[in-house]
DNA sequence: GTGGGTGCAAATACTTTGCAACCGA
DNA sequence: TCGGTTGCAAAGTATTTGCACCCAC
């Protein structure tokens, strides 16, 4: 893995994605940089969400849809909408009891906290 | 919603997924059904693996990577390698105990079992 | 100066869709 | 016959990548 540079551009979407509570898109996040770098290009928006999800500093949420971007690690689940995509954190009591069921049950290793749950938000239940 | 016809194509698309217990993508799929009708085309395949889905009759499964489809729509979920991408079926007994939980924190209502937790297989973590 | 980072555009991967022909009820 | 289904190809969406130039160390 090659050495680590300063980017200004890195910097801004990791900002960015920390100052919002909701799960924006990489395109919302070009969008909103750009504020700040006019010129910056998708590809670079989406090169620096890869880099700083290998290195554990984002998560990555795939859904139907495009991916999602959340820039709290701490421990939290996700609740996604099947109808309108929405994606919600989820903090549970007992997330370290169910990682740990879900551990007993599974010869891989559990990645804990980034758990998805599927359904129907409170917006799209109504129709 | 139209009325549905009977189609020899959808039945053996349905008919290949309960046979197997893997989670193959619809491009393993449409490999598969073409043994049966060298015809068909991705786009059909692709057609009726929604049209199962929104019925309820197989479960599709959002990765990284390409989606993947179940036969199997009996309560389980899903455990995800962030490396291969493979999915196993975990089958946990508190289950029903964990969507009550997710329930409580979340305004929507949770489509159960059909829950994904991601980590790292067996098979990779040797690496 | 060296190598990682960037902008741009082209390419890729996956999925959806328009349309005329076809088939099941 | 009527309307859902199919095959084909083109289009669409999301993401990745090659390359020349730029900037951090």
């Amino acid at each position: 893995m090659p050495a680590l540079k300063h980017s200004r551009q890195r910097e801004s979407i990791k900002n960015f994605l920390t100052s919002r509570y909701d799960h924006p898109t990489a395109d919302t996040i070009y969008t909103n940089v750009r504020q700040e770098f006019p010129n910056i290009s998708l590809g670079t928006v989406y090169r620096n969400l890869a880099l700083l999800t290998d290195l554990g500093e984002i998560i990555k949420i795939t859904t139907d849809g495009p991916d999602r971007f959340d820039g709290h690690v701490e421990p939290h689940s996700h609740f996604i909408c099947r109808k309108c995509h929405a994606v919600l954190d989820i903090k549970m009591k007992s997330e370290d009891f169910i990682d740990k069921e879900a551990q007993k049950c599974c010869s891989g290793v559990i990645e804990g906290h980034v758990t998805q749950y599927f359904g129907v938000c409170s917006e799209c239940i109504k129709d």
